[in-house]
DNA sequence: TCCAGACCCTTGGATGTCCTAGTATATTGC
DNA sequence: GCAATATACTAGGACATCCAAGGGTCTGGA
């Protein structure tokens, strides 16, 4: 990470793939190991903002997505539906949140299976707090420009959407 | 993963950003969930592909490295700077590629410090099935258009290069 | 020549993700 | 109404990633 490498090991990769007569799938393996490594360099910038509010961001996902929600409440599965991962790791996230104080384990009203994710208050400041820094940190200097980011909004959409993330 | 979300959940994480005031980034905080959330879905792919052969995509990726060298070596920290992760994931990977054949560990014949990583025989048929089975699996059908691939290629390399991954 | 600082790899610890069960609660269908 | 099926959460295990530390090896300047 230190020194800039001299050259692109992406596009090296690529042209291997085509001197190897994978000319066709060159482009989408280089675009998709570009994706890969995009998310590494944005997840390390976000947890670097993070940490020092006692923060991951699988943490902080899942409190930002609390205070959006009327009441600052969320049945686990439903989170694990939203947030888009298994629901170990809704469980792993809320117990460590709670241990810190940020949220707290209530049982469903009707539903005796199901737990509720509840915002503490001061669950509620933290992530105000971890929000404008992401905002003012990560988001605002992204490194994409504006134009790039709605092709990006757009391409990725329409991948997900492909993929089954949603119908809409 | 089961069932498709009536709606995008980054369309609205992106909506109660705008509706929250912060209407700036909230583009840029949508365009980079979308890669977070891409990766997840490519990366699951992906694994899915290379797991009946026995490998990871942490572990498929320095054997492709290796089977690109023109010795089938390579040492450790070049490894390491190459494939962009830390040191010590490469010691993890060699670790377990090592114990099931596909690479050894040998000495670097002038500096003491440095290990070289070097490929089997098995190691190199398996690194060639493995890539014959992502490109007809993953790459060939990737689900992105090919201008899509050419836009993000472009865009995820001016990114990287502004991050500081390659100064060519 | 020789030692301090730089470099290389590994170990140990903290996190996160997924998968596979296992337990408890709801729902469905006969 | 009761058994079979479905759903919700959690425990345990496998992997991967990073960071902090530690021990071995080089190298350059005094």
């Amino acid at each position: 990470m230190a020194t800039p490498l001299p050259r692109d090991p992406i596009a090296d990769a690529r042209r291997n793939w085509e001197d190897s007569g994978w000319s066709t799938e060159a482009g989408p393996m280089a675009a998709i190991t570009a994706i890969m490594r995009t998310q590494q360099i944005l997840l390390a910038r976000v947890e670097g903002i993070l940490k020092p509010l006692g923060l991951t961001f699988a943490r902080y996902e899942l409190l930002a997505l609390l205070s959006f929600t009327r009441n600052g409440k969320l049945p686990m599965n439903k989170a694990s539906a939203l947030l888009q991962v298994h629901p170990t790791s809704v469980t792993n996230a809320v117990d460590r949140l709670e241990k810190a104080g940020l949220v707290v384990r209530a049982p469903h009203p009707t539903d005796g299976r199901t737990t509720l994710i509840e915002l503490t208050a001061e669950g509620r400041t933290v992530a105000k707090n971890a929000t404008a820094a992401l905002n003012s940190e990560v988001f605002s200097q992204s490194g994409f420009s504006s134009e790039d980011v709605d092709h990006m909004i757009r391409i990725l959409a329409d991948f997900r959407r492909h993929a089954g993330d949603f119908s809409g």
